[in-house]
DNA sequence: GCTTTAAAAAGTAAGCT
DNA sequence: AGCTTACTTTGCAAAGC
């Protein structure tokens, strides 16, 4: 009766966004507690929310990227947190930063265990990655929707590349009719 | 006018060179894994293949030439592990590996999943292990294998354990150290797929 | 190409008790 | 022999080397 979709979970999801407003990073760095900035090491200024979880790059240009939030809910709220405590250190924040969602990392079960080698066969070897020697999951790329599913010997799978939330449900509902075609799926 | 002359024959010169280089290397590197001519060869044609699809651009000369050889071993049934390739090569496993699936994917080679089966005459003669223990080790990795066991793991660990496993169901023990030496996998690994072999095999 | 961030899957590995 | 930690893979943006 549990359908695969059922059990999406989405565990990160990426977006990008900007205040609109220049940024001096290394004051910024001693008036943000918490926050990491090695320029040495990489350009952008760390920061990380509590409730709900999750990490910001801010970079010089003011440009912004979220990553680690469980929701594209989380991804504004988290944002949202940020935008204040950048105005309480009297910088100018556009009033309604336009959030893009770039990346949207989902997990899912497809209830039954998968003979990897004989996908990799069956779903074409042109469109697969299959190296247990060097990871344990099958890399398969769909076309529609444009995603990347990892495909694991236990029949769990991790979809990814998709920017839409319901990427993740057509891919699942995609590749288990592709599996069941093959009669693959036990 | 000469300049662009002497600039052609300095770049291919040059070009020359370089394949001179990635087949010796190739050559190099073949004698050092003890695999035979043909191998050499069908590696040259594939470092050849990727060249003329202009694949080495971004990429170092001596990588393209390890993935060639690491391909062709697999493309005709004798496979050696990312481990051993990068033994005997200047170049990183991890760019190896990365290296390989490039090429893989550009040039449509089309390689299936590696076979544990093909390890076993290699590793058991290492070990000095008789006929009838390389039969029983083939026999172990075919019914796991169809039981499911294989998914997602390591096809060196897999035959290092039917090998170990076997060594003991002839009398040859040899032990999860030996084994793993010779496989280059731990013993962890061994012991792990060992126990769920032995159960596939129905005995325990 | 690299650097950094986040998260899942499962296998392998290394260090410590 | 465990247990813990860490690394492998996929996707993406950012700025700069």
């Amino acid at each position: 009766m549990s359908a695969p979709a059922d059990s999406i979970e989405i565990q990160n999801v990426v977006a990008s966004t900007g205040i609109g407003q220049e940024l001096d990073l290394e004051a910024l760095a001693d008036d943000l507690p918490g926050a990491d900035f090695n320029p040495d090491n990489f350009p952008g200024l760390v920061y990380r929310t509590q409730d709900p979880k999750a990490a910001a790059l801010i970079f010089r240009s003011g440009k912004i990227v979220c990553t680690g939030a469980k929701s594209i809910d989380d991804v504004h709220e988290a944002l949202g947190i940020i935008f204040d405590k950048l105005r309480g250190l009297s910088i100018p924040v556009d009033e309604n930063p336009e959030i893009t969602v770039q990346n949207i990392v989902s997990s899912a079960d497809l209830g039954h265990n998968l003979n990897l080698n004989a996908l990799a066969i069956g779903l074409g070897l042109e469109d697969v990655e299959y190296e247990p020697e060097q990871f344990p999951g099958l890399v398969y790329r769909m076309d529609e929707p444009e995603v990347v599913i990892l495909l694991f010997g236990s029949g769990k799978i991790v979809i990814t590349g998709g920017k839409r939330t319901d990427d993740a449900e057509t891919a699942v509902e995609e590749i288990v009719k592709r599996i069941d075609n093959l009669g693959l799926l036990d | 006018r000469l300049r662009k002359w002497q600039e052609r024959i300095r770049t291919k010169d040059a070009g020359e060179r370089n394949l001179q280089f990635a087949l010796s290397e190739i050559d190099r590197m073949a004698s050092a894994l003890g695999v035979p001519r043909s191998v050499r060869e069908v590696a040259s044609v594939i470092y050849r293949r990727a060249l003329n699809e202009d694949l080495i651009r971004g990429r170092s000369i001596e990588g393209v030439a390890t993935s060639a050889l690491y391909a062709a071993c697999r493309q005709e049934g004798i496979p050696r592990s990312l481990d051993e390739v990068a033994e005997v090569s200047r170049v990183p496993q991890k760019e190896i590996g990365r290296t390989y699936r490039y090429i893989s994917q550009e040039l449509g080679l089309e390689l299936k999943p590696v076979d544990p089966k093909q390890f076993v005459p290699r590793f058991a003669s290492a070990l000095g292990l008789s006929e009838e223990v390389q039969a029983k080790a083939t026999e172990i990795i075919d019914v796991s294998a169809e039981q499911g066991l294989l998914s997602g793991k390591s096809p060196t660990g897999f035959a290092a354990a039917a090998i170990y496993a076997a060594s003991l169901l002839c009398n040859e023990k040899k032990t999860q150290r030996e084994v793993a030496d010779v496989a280059q996998v731990t013993e962890v690994t061994i012991r792990n797929r060992y126990q769920e072999q032995i159960e596939a095999m129905g005995f325990r």
